[in-house]
DNA sequence: CTTACATCCTGATTGC
DNA sequence: TGCAATCAGGATGTAA
């Protein structure tokens, strides 16, 4: 579910909160996510204090006093929120709620996963850029190493469509189905297109409108298409911007022509058969 | 190395 | 209304 711009949006949400706080305890419930939390995780976290959070593609960071640090993602249908009270022993643990970390000002930090494609891993000191999940990513979009000489030789050599390009975390970290749609419309590219049979300028626009697109969409705090939510649990709001996505058969914005959905890498995509030739 | 595809899961929506 | 099929914002392992 969530990419680039939800991450973003919770790494800044959680921030203030959670800085400076202390974690006292842990609760695993179901371990079984898309790796298996350690046994070791709760007691290699718990006494530790947070003392930032970063993020690097669609995973989010959570720094802590050791120089170790706790990564987490949320694959398709994870949340991670940060609750102040507990009613009652339902709310303590509702379904689908995996690892609960409790603070020393009595607050949780709680990831939910119905689908548990999520992950949550400690990672021991200076480790990070180590850990496999981080390593194997390519260039933040907002980077100086993501620009258009770059995405010119990863494209040149791929017979993939354009769209999985942008979609492969190895190429550039953070696009996932929604912005890649979205991307494409307002660079006019088909996203069933071959990389290699993009003309350099329309690499060079893709390039460019890749991190236009993702600040926007972090200005609104990310994308609500079905159940992202922040970790107040309120959605965001880029969903009533987007032109395509999930907008097959509307009109489309700029020249009224139905949006098309069609399936490409096995992934729904759409796009505009005018605007995109 | 790249590419295609199945697979991991549950829940919401669609279609009959 | 009920039930089954389909689809979902992701990533990986396997095979070719």
């Amino acid at each position: 579910m969530p990419e680039l711009p939800e991450v973003e949006s919770l790494r800044r949400t959680l921030e203030a909160p959670l800085v400076g706080r202390r974690i006292v305890s842990v609760r695993v419930g179901e371990p079984r996510l898309r790796r298996r939390v350690e046994a070791s995780f709760k007691d290699l976290v718990v006494g530790r204090t947070i003392e930032s959070l970063s993020r690097r593609g669609k995973y989010l960071i959570f720094n802590l006093s050791d120089g170790g640090a706790i990564i987490a993602h949320l694959g398709m249908s994870g949340t991670l929120t940060h609750r102040h009270v507990d009613f009652d022993n339902r709310a303590l643990a509702p379904r689908h709620d995996h690892v609960n970390l409790e603070l020393d000002d009595g607050s949780r930090l709680v990831l939910n996963d119905p689908r548990r494609f999520g992950l949550m891993k400690f990672v021991a000191a200076g480790e990070v850029e180590q850990a496999d999940e981080i390593r194997a990513l390519g260039p933040e979009p907002f980077s100086r190493e993501f620009d258009a000489g770059y995405l010119m030789l990863k494209a040149r050599s791929r017979k993939t469509a354009i769209k999985n390009l942008l979609m492969d975390q190895k190429v550039v970290a953070g696009v996932g189905n929604i912005y890649a749609s979205e991307i494409l419309f307002r660079a006019g590219v088909r996203p069933a297109r071959r990389c290699g049979r993009l003309k350099r300028a329309e690499v060079e626009l893709i390039a460019a409108i890749t991190p236009e697109v993702l600040a926007e969409a972090i200005d609104g705090r990310g994308t609500t298409f079905r159940s992202y939510r922040d970790s107040h649990g309120r959605p965001g709001s880029f969903g009533e911007q987007l032109k395509v996505y999930g907008r097959e058969g509307q009109p489309c914005a700029v020249c009224s022509t139905p949006i098309r959905k069609r399936t490409v890498g096995q992934r729904s995509s759409f796009y505009c058969p005018r605007c995109q030739q």
